[in-house]
DNA sequence: AGCACGCCGACT
DNA sequence: GTCGGCGTGCTC
């Protein structure tokens, strides 16, 4: 007889202990099978699994619980092999999760140790209407009748509030309904050759593959179009024909169709994609093909680093700086952590690749840690694009008070006259409309968060961003009931109309959240970008990044200092990103490209310091400062992160917390506790600590007893802790 | 997490 | 008197 170690598929902390189960055969750790725990039936996953000589009741007798068995093992051999098996722990010891949440987090959805199997499949609730009955007042009728004329759409698109909903399903004139989100993969590629380098890159090929068959990480960087695609496909060529196989890494979704049909017209079907937005059929049928060795490259987004590819010859992480490598959800990992740990075990090259390289990395390899490849030239020998700061104090001066200043409206126009196209960033915290009562100054706010709603024109409601409450929009205020109302700020869907009245054969196309969520989003409305179907494209953040459009001369940074007043220390490192970034979209092709910023602040060092493209200074200038306020590179963050429904709990025992950690920790600095800039979240309070430390040895004990004691059910408050979070606000 | 057990308030 | 509220405790 077998006793079999099992961890159990909640992700909890109270129960992230192993689980004694009995089997008359063997079971292989790594393999997940069917258990009875308590009153419920879930699946578990094996870790150890162990002969014994006693019989069931002599155990029993023996450890004073009862055992039961196995019910049957799903998987014949085990999920994960070696390695990824021993990176899950570590994973876990370092993110301070649970050991079964790491383990879901590397699996695709069908392979997760999970009861649910559509986990991971994207469902969205969806309204179907019944029949026509009597409902109990107008504002319901209203709805129905709505709802009537627009059958089965996803109940976030409706402009009515979820309790109307609610209340009408109640009555049975609407039922709920689950409907699968479904998205296509990229698919039509032609078979297209290598380009050939340039002396600089061939050099940055040669410098790394000096080291093709040790672990050595290096920094790649390479300003906006110097070429670093073309580099990685290079690199990437010379591993696969040394029958070793290659993990490419790129950020969220935006950047992936360009890189995808890099990889994909080159090395056609040894490609692998793995990202969020497949289904879980296509995620698994990729998986599959990684497992069955059918594939030599894999290209994915964060959870890619997990891909259980043998015999890795090369890691590429691209963008290295950008924020979606860090998880933000448990366990939250930081991906180059993971790579370079799995670089280390297949003694291999991990490059990070990045235009704006963060300060953690660049100072790295400045003191030797990492080796600096450089590319300083764009690939055509074009000059980086011109930037020129518009003084937005000016033009106030100047009585002129609309969004776009004069000289960016004339560019603008300038731009699309000569059939030229143009990309405008709106940096969008905070720059969402909501609505103000003129007489009393209310704001409309969500009553679970503490946020203002934001108002949606496409369905004229108010919603909020958090928790996804929404109400109709009204031409009254809830509290004074004043008709005095006025929408404040504008998002991107104002701009775009502002757009459409303001320029001659103006064609935009919006890129944001909710214009991508629909269909093929992202891909189409790129397409048709591409395709010169539109000459202004105006998006967020998410246009900043990986897109290479020949015909795009002007860039236009409508605001460019909301991001620079975040409180948070990383606020002008991410605004040098994000505007460098959104400038080397310009002039990628033959033509020049220019740049205009608006900004009140055009003294700010960080602003100077992108006019003039120098990283160098700004990351001197930027040194200084972590240095002097300590923050990273200078020290590790830890967030400790305590929520509770009551807010003097959530006062109190972040106190008690506090001095729990000065006193264990006497050498590190604990800052806070303070309220969250989101203090209230769907109707939970938050309070934040942030605890910098030098020397991580006592950290992981210290924090974990802390976790252990407040992350128990039946506590007033959890606690999350954040191994060097992206933000601490 | 999910379920049972158990102890108190407002109802036929 | 009982139905049902959710606090507490346990799961190999």
């Amino acid at each position: 007889m077998y006793i079999v170690k099992v961890l159990v598929e909640h992700a909890i902390y109270k129960l992230d202990t192993t689980y004694d189960y009995l089997s008359k055969y063997q079971v292989l750790a790594g393999c997940r099978v069917h258990i009875r725990f308590g009153y419920q039936q879930l699946v578990g996953y094996v870790v150890e699994c162990q002969e014994t000589l006693f019989t069931q009741k002599q155990l029993e007798e023996k450890n004073g619980f009862k055992y039961s068995f196995i019910q049957d093992v799903i998987d014949q051999k085990p999920l994960l092999n070696q390695e990824l098996q021993e990176l899950a722990n570590y994973l876990s010891k370092q993110t301070l999760s649970t050991r079964i949440s790491c383990l879901q987090c590397m699996l695709p959805p069908q392979l997760k140790p999970s009861t649910n199997h559509s986990v991971g499949i994207k469902y969205q609730k969806v309204v179907s209407f019944v029949k026509d009955i009597p409902l109990k007042t107008t504002k319901q009728q209203e709805a129905l009748n709505y709802i009537k004329e627009h059958d089965l759409l996803p109940i976030k698109d409706y402009p009515f509030s979820t309790a109307l909903l609610n209340n009408i399903e109640k009555q049975g004139a609407i039922i709920y309904k689950q409907v699968e989100v479904y998205r296509n993969p990229y698919n039509e590629h032609l078979q297209q050759e290598d380009y050939p380098l340039t002396t600089s890159q061939q050099k940055v090929v040669n410098q790394i593959l000096a080291s093709f068959h040790q672990f050595k990480t290096f920094l790649l960087y390479g300003v906006t179009g110097s070429g670093k695609t073309e580099v990685y496909l290079h690199l990437s060529r010379f591993v696969i024909e040394q029958g070793k196989t290659v993990l490419m890494l790129v950020p969220e979704i935006a950047l992936t169709p360009m890189m995808v049909s890099a990889f994909k017209s080159r090395f056609g079907k040894s490609v692998a994609i793995l990202h969020s937005k497949l289904s879980a059929g296509e995620r698994y049928d990729e998986y599959r093909r990684i497992i069955d060795d059918e594939v030599k490259i894999v290209v994915g987004a964060r959870s890619a680093v997990f891909a259980p590819l043998e015999n890795i010859g090369l890691i590429i992480m691209d963008e290295e700086h950008d924020a979606s490598y860090k998880q933000e959800s448990p366990p939250r990992y930081l991906t180059s952590q993971v790579a370079r740990k799995r670089g280390a075990y297949h003694q291999c090259p991990v490059v990070l690749g990045s235009a704006t390289p963060s300060l953690e990395s660049y100072s790295r390899a400045l003191k030797g840690a990492y080796e600096l490849c450089i590319l300083s030239q764009r690939v055509n020998q074009k000059p980086l694009p011109q930037i020129e700061l518009i003084d937005m104090v000016e033009e106030m001066k100047a009585h002129h008070y609309e969004v776009l200043s004069r000289k960016m409206k004339a560019k603008i126009q300038e731009t699309i006259d000569k059939n030229e196209q143009v990309i405008l960033l709106l940096n969008k915290r905070g720059y969402s409309s909501y609505v103000r009562c003129l007489d009393c100054d209310e704001v409309l706010k969500c009553p679970h968060c503490d946020v203002s709603l934001t108002y949606h024109k496409d369905t004229h409601t108010m919603r909020c961003h958090y928790c996804d409450f929404q109400v109709p929009y009204q031409q009254k205020c809830s509290h004074c009931g004043s008709t005095n109302i006025k929408l404040i700020g504008s998002g991107t869907q104002k701009i775009e109309e502002y757009l459409q009245n303001n320029f001659i054969n103006s064609r935009v196309i919006r890129y944001d959240v909710d214009s991508t969520r629909k269909k093929q989003g992202h891909h189409q409305l790129l397409k048709q970008f591409e395709n010169q179907e539109a000459n202004i494209l105006i998006g967020t953040q998410m246009i900043a990044k990986g897109l290479d459009f020949e015909n795009v001369t002007f860039v236009g940074v409508i605001n460019a200092d909301l991001s620079l007043n975040i409180p948070d220390f990383r606020a002008n490192e991410r605004t040098f990103q994000l505007l460098e970034q959104v400038s080397g979209r310009s002039g990628r092709g033959k033509k020049q490209g220019t740049v205009m910023i608006q900004t009140y602040n055009p003294d700010h060092f960080v602003l100077q310091c992108v006019k003039n493209h120098d990283y160098q200074s700004f990351y001197q200038k930027e040194m200084e400062m972590r240095k002097l306020a300590k923050y990273p590179p200078y020290c590790y963050l830890i967030s400790i992160l305590v929520q509770g429904k009551k807010e003097d709990d959530v006062t109190f025992c972040s106190q008690q917390i506090k001095e729990y950690l000065v006193k264990q920790l006497p050498k590190a600095i604990v800052l806070g506790p303070a309220n969250c800039t989101i203090y209230k979240m769907n109707d939970i309070y938050r309070k934040r600590m942030t605890l910098k430390i030098t020397n991580t040895t006592h950290v992981y004990e210290v924090l974990h007893a802390m976790s252990d004691y407040y992350n128990k059910k039946g506590r007033k408050v959890n606690v999350i802790c954040d191994f060097n979070p992206y933000t601490t606000i």
